[in-house]
DNA sequence: AATGAATGAGGATTCATTCAT
DNA sequence: GATGAATGAATCCTCATTCAT
């Protein structure tokens, strides 16, 4: 009898490979081969469920951004009033789904993908987005007009401190990482009037 | 006809051609053959003058940083007193020599080869750190303690503005990335003391 | 159509291949796509099995002992007692599957491969021991304390008779190589005490 | 004033180095670059006086062999009738010029080159005639009818043993060669009549 | 569903050879 | 005479992808 399921959870493994294997590699250059070895699978059956290399990255990104999508709702969840949910989007950007070594190199290729792809573009920019409207939502009550500039900035100091983790090696330091965007934050909200 | 002098020559060439092509694909997966006919010069060439392609890379690389570096001097000299070089050297980060479309994406590029090549991190470790020891200079007589997260914050924070610039086509805007980062500044200078 | 059990098929034919290909050409500067090709198969697949070129130079070396050595065994066999053990092994090693021209060929380039290769000259010294070993084993009842040069004699002899071979265009002339090492063997058998 | 006798030096400045440079890769597949650099000139200046890499390798087999022609003659013009002039070419043959690691291995490397090229097949085959040819002129005095047979035997025997020293590392030992020639003589020469 | 088999299309790298100076 | 410059042609090897079973 067939196992029910298998797809979804081949490719899940597939996908979980992936993360895995961009972020040993620290590039896109890996094979399908690589990959379907680690998830458990011939390569065939790799090309089998995805159709191709391309489609399989794609999803792999999907998947980075819908666990960090997760974790800031997650996080967003606990907290009630402005500035409690401001900070914590902000602290949810580094959980310990998104913020691992893995991840974030992952990540990083992603962009490098989102270079070339205009569907892993499309991916990216559609959280950028996401993230900012969010900030903006809270960020209006507490800084009025400046409530876009400093969402500007928030989201351009998330990914340089993202960037910035994928070159040390060892697991990156989360709360150094939490550090610099809360003192950003404080900086921020001390000034409103 | 075999011109004396002509190694440096080709090299440069080669160098400014590698940019383009790793700019223009957004991507690392550019062949030699390419680079050279871009150049101007068989790909057998251009592995005589280079050995190989990831010194061609390297060397990309290096250019991108030196000429960065350039950049960044050249905005200090004309400034004097810390507020002013402090903010030269921001404002120097965007220079047009470095914030141009092909060469921020070769920088995005040459982050990811950091991750597997040891030079390559090397040359990045060198430039992030002589980017701080430049910041913390001229921040520590005007915000004393804080100069080290200053520093650190602006360091994540250009690197980020230009992380998401890589993402926009077209020629990106240096005035709206030079805006994120003096409002940073803004914001860390009106609170000294 | 992918059969089952392809891997031992397309394994021995690329052997058999190889020895064709560098008997031929007389030289191991012969291509894999040529060894490929000659077998009925696309390069890719070579290397797929092998992994190398060199490894199928190996094996190829491999395959070119085991028949010497078996032709060597097949003649043993057949014989009982010292002198007409001692004039098999002789003969043996002219027999029909290793004295023929490509196989000659493809030999004295093994020789060659064994000045680079560790690998190809451990082969290679495996089998002179052993040859070594069954010459003495029948020559000590025969000639006593000069079984050892005997031995060294013969050794060097067929390898000699096989080079010469090598530069003669045309199928090899096994009964005149043959009469060669049997006349120094009735020499040295007539004089026993 | 250009050096007189430029061209000669040059040609056998590039013989020697071929030698040396086939000798210690153990195989014809050097580049005319490395050999000229040995030389001490650049790859062009090689093709200038040779023409073409084969012609470089014919010039190297004509040096070994008209070495091992000189020392066989040398040894020959020292020794006074049949047997001891018989003796000299034989050991002749594994004289300090001839019988050293790099030369038997480039040896060995033009016998390959045989194979394949007529000319080198033709320098060959002269050589060989006139080591038996040499040998017969005095073998007909001392073993009478069994001379032909007695000439063949020797002429592979030296071939083996040249090809056996190839595999040795190290310096080849003399002695033990001409020993087991000289075993093979004597138990020819006691049986004469 | 799953895979071993198979390959076409590259891509980095090497090298003999040519040529202008 | 001598060489740096330059390249076309190869060659090994890799890999995404397809297909029959």
């Amino acid at each position: 009898m067939p196992k029910l399921g298998a797809e979804p959870i081949r490719r899940a493994a597939l996908v979980k490979a992936t993360i895995e294997t961009v972020g040993e590699a620290g590039s896109l250059e890996v094979t399908v081969a690589q990959i379907a070895r680690r998830a458990g699978m011939s390569s065939a059956l790799a090309h089998h469920y995805f159709g191709s290399k391309s489609q399989i990255f794609l999803a792999a990104m999907r998947s980075i951004l819908t666990i960090y999508g997760a974790e800031v709702r997650g996080a967003l969840a606990a907290a009630s009033g402005p500035e409690a949910r401001l900070r914590a989007i902000v602290l949810g950007s580094f959980a310990a789904g998104s913020f691992r070594r893995e991840a974030i190199s992952a990540w990083l290729n992603f962009y490098v993908l989102a270079q070339k792809s205009p569907e892993a573009r499309r991916l990216l920019t559609v959280y950028q987005r996401r993230l900012k409207s969010n900030l903006l939502h809270e960020l209006r009550p507490l800084v009025g007009p400046r409530a876009e500039e400093v969402a500007r900035g928030l989201g351009a100091l998330i990914d340089g401190v993202y960037i910035r983790a994928s070159l040390v090696d060892g697991a990156p330091d989360r709360d150094y990482a939490r550090r610099i965007v809360q003192e950003y934050l404080d900086r921020e909200l001390e000034n409103r009037t």
